[in-house]
DNA sequence: GCCCACCCGTAC
DNA sequence: GACGTACGGGTGGGCC
């Protein structure tokens, strides 16, 4: 073959196929299926990175039979209908393909071996070498001087040598030697019981297939009576498993050359795929090759048990610009982990674990803990050497117990994953090396176990847990270095993590720290009063139903309401079942049943007893009396933080028996509970996006933004709007952040579909530019594949071009929605951030104690509350400059409820 | 006994 | 079907 790099021809048809098999089961989270399509695409890039063509096409079977149907009725006959789900994907494969830039080509009435076959004799006569890309071994009769086959799924590489070696018989023997044994898949017969072996004996023998059917009688036994039995058939079959070389194309091989990329196109199928992998290599424009097929890396992990390993190994973690480390405790609990080893990686595939209380019969001798931590901390606690972790907030806490204060967190490959796409289901270790590394790691349950068995660290086998935590380190880094180019290759994405996220991570391990005091007596109390009401209530419906049932059944309360006391079914559960929920049960109470109002009543005391007043005492930590919940940064699409282990982002408020659970978070004796929260963050993000004048106007100039918009749309003056149009507003405002329908309103309100819709219309006409805002956005993230907040955040909606309805419409509701709750989302961190350097930097006598959206509650000593609060609105006031003013109103009290 | 889907309800 | 984002409790059925 000359340097020139050769022609490609690519059996896309082969590819697909074999990629369908062999990825059979990837889908997007709407369940349709791309494994073919991203098995095809794969191949395709390596192909490219590969051989960089400057000729190439990519050929597919056309739909519809070939002329060999016509030669053979019987041709293909055997085959089953192409699945479905493999059906589907060939038109986005084929866009993606031309958006590519790759000519595609597909000619009626042959198959893609022919137009293959045709452009290889083409090119050969212009002087060019063609290079083959196909799984189809009949694709052997067209290898020559010039012409050569190459798998690209097995990385096989085949040429005229090649051909001999693997199928015992000469490229131009290749035509005969396929007739002889027919295609069992094709329904083409041959000679029975010709497998490779006789036909290739045979050719070797023969020279040719003419030759050896004037020569059949020389065949013994019962396979020459088959051969006999066949030489009718067999000059059909030579010609069906002969390629075309003559098909009339209207292009030469010459004409097929690469374009460049419709980008807009290719970023719409990716996004449709979910494929963030594809996604990112688009937006990054990083050669793909090397994720693609990453290099596996060499790993040399070592277990550190003496002090001279050690020194070696603290030395490099002090030369080195960066270190991956990972601690292995006993425990997910931040509050009562104790620290059983840590891992470090410098380079990636080198990793180190620093045994320290591994205690199991047979132990090794291991560093003492102090004597290790002690020669760390100076290193940990240096603000100038950079770290890279997986979820630091977690060993920075465990740290804390230790008296080691992580500094220099300046990466971590949770939150790196979580800024690049939130959509993104997970973000533990394990699912981004598949991810990015192309890996599968140790898991813990591997070597842990699970269940009631599960063992805590310290009890696992050194010689499992070296690998497994050093490992730990060694994936971090590596996925560092995967992740970290892309996100600098978006400016916002980068910043955002640089100056929000990464700076949150100490913030919020002190916030759970901290922890909340909580007076368990007067949970308890609660409780007892519930349980009181909760008999009685269960008293009167056994008397109501006839018999005792469980009233937190909703399939008992179905059977009974709807079979025995024959209730009207008001609503359905997606499922199909009769729905008992709350808006059923209050519908059947006012049609005068007693039951539903009972269960009501013994619903709602049970979720907060169960949920709340029993759960919370269990909660408090009995070393500190506080509970101290988990903020998870990477969970919520928006940029909202959620919490759990008790979650505190939803403790009740809103109705009069609920409000008493928070009587119980109280501060620490002679200090007072100051909750400070955003007035209508929401909206006001709303009036800055949109532009609003009528919004701008209400805001700046003060107004109670509900009774504002009621007096719009029912065009009162302010102070004639009746509280039943302020509501009525109120539910308007907040349906316009959540993108909610006129049916929805209605529901909402309980009104007629007409009226909620002239609702709306009212509201858009006298606020048209919250309508141009909310169409504007909806283009947006068609156009885009996504939307983002005022601070650049970003959130994928790959269903916003879905041919389903449902899907579809609910992708617009999460695009209106997601930049006014990221926005949010994204002040108040940075309020959080402003309020913790002032705590950490004048170290008054103030605790952050919880983040709860659009609130931030801190406890404060009594004497300091009003400099507090003048500090705590700054902040807050002060996280966002936007066109309407940021108002916060802050509450002091004895308790969380009082605060308010 | 463990796990999970489902239904329901709490927050913003 | 129809309002966005979370977490979690109880039930009940499947599985070991």
């Amino acid at each position: 073959m000359s340097s020139k790099p050769p022609f490609i021809l690519v059996d896309g048809s082969s590819y697909l196929f074999r990629a369908y098999h062999a990825l059979p089961d990837l889908s997007n989270s709407r369940g349709e299926p791309t494994g073919a399509i991203v098995g095809v695409l794969n191949m395709l890039r390596r192909l490219l990175n590969e051989y960089e063509p400057e000729h190439i096409a990519v050929i597919f079977d056309a739909p519809g039979g070939s002329f060999r149907n016509e030669l053979y009725e019987a041709y293909k006959a055997n085959r089953p209908p192409m699945p479905e789900d493999l059906r589907i994907q060939i038109a986005p494969l084929h866009e993606i393909i031309q958006a590519m830039g790759l000519p595609l080509v597909m000619v009626e009435g042959v198959e893609a071996d022919d137009v293959i076959g045709t452009l290889a004799r083409q090119a050969k006569e212009q002087g060019m070498d063609t290079l083959i890309s196909t799984g189809d071994k009949d694709m052997a009769q067209l290898v020559n001087q010039h012409v050569s086959l190459v798998n690209t799924m097995s990385e096989t590489f085949t040429d005229q040598a090649g051909v001999e070696e693997k199928f015992g018989v000469k490229p131009s023997q290749i035509i005969d030697y396929l007739a002889l044994m027919g295609d069992s898949v094709d329904n083409i017969p041959g000679v029975p019981k010709c497998g490779p072996k006789t036909a290739a004996k045979w050719l070797q023998a023969y020279g040719d297939l003419d030759n050896l059917m004037a020569h059949a009688d020389e065949i013994k036994g019962k396979i020459g009576e088959n051969l006999r039995a066949s030489l009718d058939f067999l000059p059909l079959s030579r010609e069906l498993a002969t390629i075309k070389l003559d098909v009339p194309l209207d292009k030469g091989p010459a004409d097929y050359r690469p374009s460049d990329p419709d980008i807009d196109v290719l970023r719409e199928q990716y996004t449709r795929m979910e494929s963030n992998r594809f996604l990112a290599t688009l937006e990054s424009g990083v050669e793909p090759s090397a994720e693609a097929q990453p290099e596996p890396v060499e790993t040399a992990y070592e277990s550190v048990l003496d002090e001279e390993l050690f020194n070696r190994w603290l030395e490099r973690l002090e030369q080195a610009p960066l270190f991956a480390f990972d601690t292995e405790t006993t425990s997910l609990d931040y509050m009562s982990a104790e620290l059983v080893g840590l891992s470090f990686a410098v380079e990636p595939g080198e990793a180190a674990y620093v045994p320290l209380a591994h205690d199991y019969p047979g132990a090794p001798d291991q560093l003492s803990r102090d004597w290790v931590l002690d020669r760390l901390k100076p290193l940990l606690q240096n603000a100038n050497r950079k770290k890279v972790g997986q979820n630091l907030k977690y060993d920075m806490s465990v740290l804390a117990r230790y008296d080691i204060e992580l500094c220099g967190v300046a990466f971590d490959t949770m939150l790196e994953s979580y800024v690049l796409d939130s959509t993104a289901t997970r973000h533990d270790m394990d699912s981004l090396a598949k991810t990015y590394l192309q890996q599968e790691t140790i898991h813990f349950e591997d070597i842990a176990g699970k269940g009631k068995k599960q063992l805590t660290f310290n009890q696992i086998d050194l010689e499992q847990a070296g690998p497994y935590a050093a490992e730990d380190a060694d994936i971090t880094l590596r996925l560092h270095q995967a992740l970290w180019p892309r996100l600098e290759a978006e400016p916002s994405l980068s910043e955002l993590f640089a100056a929000v996220e990464i700076p949150l991570v100490p913030v919020l391990s002190r916030i759970e720290r901290n922890g909340v005091r909580i007076d368990c007596d007067k949970l308890k109390q609660q409780s007892d009063e519930m349980a009181k009401t909760m008999h009685d209530l269960e008293q009167q419906a056994y008397e109501i139903a006839g018999h005792s049932f469980n009233l937190g059944s909703p399939k008992q309360i179905g059977e009974i309401f709807f079979n025995e006391l024959k209730l009207p079914v008001i609503a359905k559960t997606p499922k199909g079942a009769p729905s008992t929920a709350e808006s059923v049960l209050v519908e059947l109470a006012e049609l005068g049943h007693e039951l539903p109002s009972v269960i009501l009543q013994h619903r709602g005391l049970s979720k907060l007893k169960s949920t709340y007043t029993d759960k919370l005492p269990e909660m408090v930590n009995p070393d500190t009396g506080r509970v101290h919940t988990s903020y998870h940064q990477a969970v919520a699409a928006t940029g909202r933080l959620s919490s759990s282990d008790p979650n505190l982002q939803n403790i009740p408020i809103r109705s009069e028996e609920g409000r008493r659970i928070r009587q119980a978070f109280v501060p620490e004796p002679g200090w007072k509970m100051v909750a400070a929260d955003y007035s209508q963050i929401e909206l006001r993000i709303m009036a800055h996006l949109s532009g609003d004048e009528g919004l701008l106007r209400a805001f700046s100039a003060g107004e109670d933004i509900h009774r504002a918009t009621a007096a719009e749309v029912f065009g009162e003056s302010l102070d004639q709007v009746t509280s039943e149009q302020r509501r009525s507003a109120k539910a308007i405002n907040f349906g316009l952040i959540y993108g909610m329908s006129a049916f929805g309103l209605a529901r909402q309100l309980g009104i007629e579909r007409g009226a909620a819709q002239e609702y709306v219309d009212l509201y858009f006409t006298r606020y048209p530019g919250v309508a141009e805002f909310m169409d504007r956005i909806r283009e947006q993230a068609r156009e885009a594949g996504y939307v983002e907040t005022l601070f650049g955040r970003r959130l994928y909606l790959p269903d916003i071009k879905a041919r389903n309805h449902q899907r579809r419409t609910a992708a617009e509701r999460t695009a209106i929605n997601a930049p006014m709750q990221g926005s949010a989302a994204d002040i108040i961190k940075r309020a959080m951030l402003k309020v913790d350097g002032w705590i950490c930097g004048e170290k008054p006598p103030v605790r952050l104690l919880m983040q709860v959206h659009d609130e931030l509650v801190l406890e404060v000593e009594s004497g300091y509350v009003d400099q507090a609060i003048q500090h705590l609105r700054d902040a807050m006031q002060g996280a966002a400059s936007l066109d309407v003013p940021l108002l916060v109103d802050v509450g002091v009290g004895d308790d969380w409820e009082a605060a308010h």
